[in-house]
DNA sequence: TTAGTTTTTAACTTATTGGTTGAATACAGT
DNA sequence: ACTGTATTCAACCAATAAGTTAAAAACTAA
Protein backbone atom coordinates (compact mmCIF):
# COMPACT_ATOMS: atom_id res chain seq x y z
CA UNK A 1 0.00 0.00 0.00
CA UNK A 2 3.17 2.09 -0.65
CA UNK A 3 2.29 3.18 -4.25
CA UNK A 4 0.59 6.69 -5.08
CA UNK A 5 -1.95 5.73 -6.40
CA UNK A 6 -2.98 3.61 -3.45
CA UNK A 7 -2.03 6.47 -1.14
CA UNK A 8 -4.34 8.76 -2.44
CA UNK A 9 -7.21 6.26 -2.74
CA UNK A 10 -6.37 5.66 0.88
CA UNK A 11 -6.63 9.57 2.12
CA UNK A 12 -9.85 10.03 -0.10
CA UNK A 13 -11.61 6.83 1.48
CA UNK A 14 -13.08 8.98 4.68
CA UNK A 15 -15.69 11.74 4.72
CA UNK A 16 -13.89 13.95 6.96
CA UNK A 17 -10.62 14.37 4.46
CA UNK A 18 -12.97 14.44 1.95
CA UNK A 19 -15.13 17.18 3.25
CA UNK A 20 -11.99 19.36 4.13
CA UNK A 21 -10.52 19.18 0.62
CA UNK A 22 -13.88 20.53 -0.64
CA UNK A 23 -13.66 23.64 2.12
CA UNK A 24 -9.97 23.92 0.23
CA UNK A 25 -11.29 24.09 -2.97
CA UNK A 26 -12.38 27.37 -2.39
CA UNK A 27 -9.42 28.31 -0.77
CA UNK A 28 -6.41 28.18 1.55
CA UNK A 29 -7.42 27.69 5.74
CA UNK A 30 -5.87 26.88 9.35
CA UNK A 31 -5.73 24.18 10.84
CA UNK A 32 -8.47 25.41 13.29
CA UNK A 33 -10.55 27.02 10.42
CA UNK A 34 -10.79 23.37 9.00
CA UNK A 35 -11.29 21.29 12.14
CA UNK A 36 -14.05 23.87 13.27
CA UNK A 37 -17.12 22.43 11.77
CA UNK A 38 -15.81 18.98 13.68
CA UNK A 39 -17.30 17.02 16.71
CA UNK A 40 -13.49 15.61 17.16
CA UNK A 41 -10.51 16.66 19.08
CA UNK A 42 -8.20 19.25 17.33
CA UNK A 43 -5.58 16.38 17.50
CA UNK A 44 -7.68 14.05 15.76
CA UNK A 45 -8.04 17.11 12.67
CA UNK A 46 -4.68 17.32 12.64
CA UNK A 47 -3.97 13.70 11.70
CA UNK A 48 -6.35 13.37 9.04
CA UNK A 49 -4.61 16.53 7.66
CA UNK A 50 -1.73 14.88 7.57
CA UNK A 51 -2.71 12.21 5.94
CA UNK A 52 -3.69 14.20 3.03
CA UNK A 53 -0.59 16.26 2.95
CA UNK A 54 1.16 12.73 2.71
CA UNK A 55 -0.88 11.77 -0.32
CA UNK A 56 0.20 15.39 -2.06
CA UNK A 57 -3.21 16.73 -1.45
CA UNK A 58 -2.36 19.33 0.16
CA UNK A 59 0.50 21.55 1.12
CA UNK A 60 1.43 23.94 4.06
CA UNK A 61 2.58 27.34 4.75
CA UNK A 62 3.49 28.47 8.22
CA UNK A 63 2.87 32.18 9.17
CA UNK A 64 3.47 32.93 12.41
CA UNK A 65 1.42 30.32 15.17
CA UNK A 66 -1.02 29.29 11.92
CA UNK A 67 -0.33 26.66 9.30
CA UNK A 68 -2.53 27.39 6.30
CA UNK A 69 -2.90 24.51 4.08
CA UNK A 70 -3.77 24.39 0.14
CA UNK A 71 -4.97 22.00 -2.16
CA UNK A 72 -2.71 20.57 -4.55
CA UNK A 73 -4.47 18.93 -7.55
CA UNK A 74 -1.59 16.58 -8.81
CA UNK A 75 -2.94 13.46 -6.61
CA UNK A 76 -6.35 14.42 -7.96
CA UNK A 77 -5.17 14.52 -11.45
CA UNK A 78 -3.76 10.53 -10.96
CA UNK A 79 -6.63 9.89 -10.13
CA UNK A 80 -8.69 11.28 -12.78
CA UNK A 81 -6.13 9.63 -15.52
CA UNK A 82 -6.77 6.12 -13.57
CA UNK A 83 -10.68 6.54 -13.67
CA UNK A 84 -10.67 7.91 -17.28
CA UNK A 85 -9.04 4.60 -18.14
CA UNK A 86 -12.25 2.60 -17.01
CA UNK A 87 -14.51 5.70 -18.71
CA UNK A 88 -14.62 4.23 -21.73
CA UNK A 89 -16.59 1.25 -20.20
CA UNK A 90 -19.75 3.11 -19.74
CA UNK A 91 -19.03 4.42 -23.02
CA UNK A 92 -19.02 1.24 -25.06
CA UNK A 93 -15.53 2.40 -26.57
CA UNK A 94 -12.10 -0.28 -25.11
CA UNK A 95 -9.54 1.11 -27.46
CA UNK A 96 -7.81 3.50 -24.60
CA UNK A 97 -8.98 1.42 -22.01
CA UNK A 98 -6.03 -1.53 -23.72
CA UNK A 99 -3.53 1.89 -24.03
CA UNK A 100 -4.27 2.48 -20.44
CA UNK A 101 -4.27 -0.72 -19.12
CA UNK A 102 -0.79 -1.24 -21.45
CA UNK A 103 0.68 1.37 -20.14
CA UNK A 104 0.42 0.90 -16.50
CA UNK A 105 1.57 -2.34 -16.35
CA UNK A 106 4.97 -0.51 -15.51
CA UNK A 107 3.78 1.62 -13.08
CA UNK A 108 1.51 0.47 -11.03
CA UNK A 109 2.39 -2.61 -8.64
CA UNK A 110 -0.18 -5.54 -9.68
CA UNK A 111 1.71 -7.93 -8.05
CA UNK A 112 3.22 -6.81 -4.81
CA UNK A 113 2.40 -7.72 -1.17
CA UNK B 1 -16.64 5.31 6.59
CA UNK B 2 -19.89 3.57 5.55
CA UNK B 3 -21.18 6.02 2.92
CA UNK B 4 -20.96 4.78 -0.68
CA UNK B 5 -17.84 6.66 -2.17
CA UNK B 6 -15.97 5.98 1.14
CA UNK B 7 -16.41 2.49 0.85
CA UNK B 8 -15.19 2.53 -3.44
CA UNK B 9 -12.13 4.91 -2.41
CA UNK B 10 -11.17 2.28 0.32
CA UNK B 11 -11.48 -1.01 -2.08
CA UNK B 12 -9.47 1.02 -4.91
CA UNK B 13 -6.96 2.00 -2.62
CA UNK B 14 -5.21 -1.64 -2.58
CA UNK B 15 -3.07 -2.51 -5.83
CA UNK B 16 -3.92 -5.93 -5.92
CA UNK B 17 -7.90 -5.01 -6.51
CA UNK B 18 -7.00 -2.53 -9.11
CA UNK B 19 -4.92 -5.20 -10.42
CA UNK B 20 -8.29 -7.54 -10.99
CA UNK B 21 -9.97 -4.46 -11.84
CA UNK B 22 -7.71 -4.02 -15.04
CA UNK B 23 -8.00 -8.18 -15.62
CA UNK B 24 -11.80 -7.80 -15.61
CA UNK B 25 -12.02 -4.89 -17.62
CA UNK B 26 -10.40 -7.21 -20.42
CA UNK B 27 -13.59 -9.72 -19.67
CA UNK B 28 -14.93 -11.97 -17.22
CA UNK B 29 -12.96 -14.35 -14.73
CA UNK B 30 -13.62 -16.78 -11.85
CA UNK B 31 -12.25 -16.68 -8.59
CA UNK B 32 -9.58 -18.92 -9.33
CA UNK B 33 -8.17 -17.29 -12.79
CA UNK B 34 -8.09 -13.66 -11.26
CA UNK B 35 -5.93 -15.52 -8.09
CA UNK B 36 -3.46 -16.64 -10.62
CA UNK B 37 -1.10 -14.34 -11.17
CA UNK B 38 -0.61 -13.29 -7.36
CA UNK B 39 1.84 -15.05 -4.47
CA UNK B 40 -0.68 -15.34 -1.83
CA UNK B 41 -3.50 -18.07 -0.95
CA UNK B 42 -6.53 -18.06 -2.89
CA UNK B 43 -8.82 -17.61 0.53
CA UNK B 44 -6.63 -14.15 0.48
CA UNK B 45 -8.15 -13.29 -3.12
CA UNK B 46 -11.07 -14.28 -2.19
CA UNK B 47 -11.53 -11.87 0.52
CA UNK B 48 -10.64 -9.13 -2.26
CA UNK B 49 -12.90 -9.75 -4.41
CA UNK B 50 -15.59 -9.70 -1.26
CA UNK B 51 -14.44 -6.16 -0.70
CA UNK B 52 -14.95 -4.90 -4.34
CA UNK B 53 -18.24 -6.96 -4.61
CA UNK B 54 -19.69 -4.91 -1.27
CA UNK B 55 -18.29 -2.12 -3.10
CA UNK B 56 -20.14 -2.66 -6.13
CA UNK B 57 -17.50 -2.43 -7.93
CA UNK B 58 -18.26 -5.91 -9.44
CA UNK B 59 -20.96 -8.49 -9.82
CA UNK B 60 -21.20 -12.34 -9.89
CA UNK B 61 -22.68 -14.92 -11.77
CA UNK B 62 -22.08 -18.74 -10.96
CA UNK B 63 -22.17 -21.85 -13.52
CA UNK B 64 -21.05 -25.30 -11.86
CA UNK B 65 -18.54 -24.34 -9.08
CA UNK B 66 -17.08 -21.39 -10.84
CA UNK B 67 -18.08 -18.02 -9.56
CA UNK B 68 -17.25 -15.75 -12.61
CA UNK B 69 -16.58 -11.63 -11.82
CA UNK B 70 -17.52 -9.43 -13.79
CA UNK B 71 -16.63 -5.14 -13.55
CA UNK B 72 -19.41 -2.66 -12.50
CA UNK B 73 -19.11 0.84 -13.57
CA UNK B 74 -21.34 2.55 -11.29
CA UNK B 75 -19.23 3.33 -8.17
CA UNK B 76 -16.36 4.23 -11.05
CA UNK B 77 -18.48 6.63 -12.01
CA UNK B 78 -19.35 8.29 -8.81
CA UNK B 79 -15.59 8.63 -8.40
CA UNK B 80 -16.00 9.84 -11.99
CA UNK B 81 -18.40 12.82 -11.09
CA UNK B 82 -16.45 13.40 -7.50
CA UNK B 83 -13.35 13.81 -9.01
CA UNK B 84 -14.97 15.69 -11.70
CA UNK B 85 -15.96 18.35 -9.55
CA UNK B 86 -12.53 19.21 -9.23
CA UNK B 87 -10.99 18.84 -12.85
CA UNK B 88 -11.67 22.73 -13.09
CA UNK B 89 -8.91 23.09 -10.60
CA UNK B 90 -6.40 22.46 -12.93
CA UNK B 91 -8.71 24.44 -15.54
CA UNK B 92 -8.96 27.88 -13.86
CA UNK B 93 -12.68 27.68 -13.55
CA UNK B 94 -14.07 27.16 -10.22
CA UNK B 95 -17.90 27.74 -11.37
CA UNK B 96 -19.07 23.71 -11.86
CA UNK B 97 -16.91 22.78 -8.62
CA UNK B 98 -18.78 25.59 -7.02
CA UNK B 99 -22.10 23.92 -7.87
CA UNK B 100 -21.21 20.37 -6.81
CA UNK B 101 -20.12 21.69 -3.73
CA UNK B 102 -23.35 23.07 -2.87
CA UNK B 103 -25.18 19.64 -4.02
CA UNK B 104 -22.55 17.50 -2.66
CA UNK B 105 -23.52 19.30 1.14
CA UNK B 106 -26.77 16.89 0.88
CA UNK B 107 -25.31 13.60 -0.36
CA UNK B 108 -21.85 13.61 0.55
CA UNK B 109 -21.69 13.23 4.95
CA UNK B 110 -19.53 15.46 5.84
CA UNK B 111 -19.58 15.97 9.37
CA UNK B 112 -19.49 12.44 10.27
CA UNK B 113 -17.02 10.09 12.25
C1' DT C 1 9.72 36.66 31.25
C1' DT C 2 5.09 35.42 31.44
C1' DA C 3 0.72 34.28 29.52
C1' DG C 4 -2.12 33.11 25.60
C1' DT C 5 -2.96 30.90 21.05
C1' DT C 6 -2.23 27.38 17.60
C1' DT C 7 -0.62 23.11 16.33
C1' DT C 8 1.79 18.79 16.93
C1' DT C 9 3.47 14.79 19.53
C1' DA C 10 3.18 10.85 22.62
C1' DA C 11 0.91 7.22 24.74
C1' DC C 12 -2.95 4.69 24.79
C1' DT C 13 -7.45 2.14 23.22
C1' DT C 14 -10.41 -0.07 20.04
C1' DA C 15 -11.60 -1.59 15.53
C1' DT C 16 -10.32 -2.87 10.92
C1' DT C 17 -7.30 -4.80 7.39
C1' DG C 18 -4.68 -8.12 4.97
C1' DG C 19 -2.65 -12.03 5.34
C1' DT C 20 -2.18 -17.09 7.04
C1' DT C 21 -3.82 -22.24 7.57
C1' DG C 22 -7.18 -25.80 7.91
C1' DA C 23 -11.81 -27.27 7.57
C1' DA C 24 -16.18 -26.97 5.21
C1' DT C 25 -19.14 -26.47 1.19
C1' DA C 26 -20.60 -27.00 -3.62
C1' DC C 27 -20.43 -29.07 -7.69
C1' DA C 28 -18.60 -32.51 -11.63
C1' DG C 29 -17.23 -36.80 -13.39
C1' DT C 30 -16.51 -41.49 -13.15
C1' DA D 1 -20.58 -43.38 -3.57
C1' DC D 2 -16.13 -41.55 -4.19
C1' DT D 3 -12.59 -38.31 -5.86
C1' DG D 4 -11.16 -34.10 -7.51
C1' DT D 5 -11.72 -29.17 -8.32
C1' DA D 6 -13.30 -24.48 -6.97
C1' DT D 7 -14.50 -21.48 -3.54
C1' DT D 8 -15.62 -19.84 0.99
C1' DC D 9 -15.57 -19.82 6.05
C1' DA D 10 -13.53 -19.69 10.71
C1' DA D 11 -10.01 -18.79 13.73
C1' DC D 12 -6.09 -16.60 14.30
C1' DC D 13 -2.08 -12.98 13.94
C1' DA D 14 0.41 -8.65 13.08
C1' DA D 15 0.10 -4.17 11.45
C1' DT D 16 -2.50 0.02 10.66
C1' DA D 17 -6.13 3.41 11.39
C1' DA D 18 -8.99 6.57 13.88
C1' DG D 19 -10.05 8.36 17.81
C1' DT D 20 -8.97 9.96 22.83
C1' DT D 21 -6.34 12.95 26.53
C1' DA D 22 -2.38 15.23 28.23
C1' DA D 23 1.95 17.27 27.47
C1' DA D 24 5.16 19.70 24.48
C1' DA D 25 6.41 23.00 21.01
C1' DA D 26 6.17 27.23 18.26
C1' DC D 27 4.96 31.51 18.03
C1' DT D 28 2.70 36.36 19.61
C1' DA D 29 1.94 39.93 22.61
C1' DA D 30 2.29 42.27 26.88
Amino acid sequence: MTDPLSLTFSALADPTRRAILARLAQGQASVGELAAPYDMSLAAVSKHIKVLENAGLISREKDAQYRYCKLQAGPLQDIDGWVGAYRDLWRDNLDQLDAYLADMQRSDDTNKQ
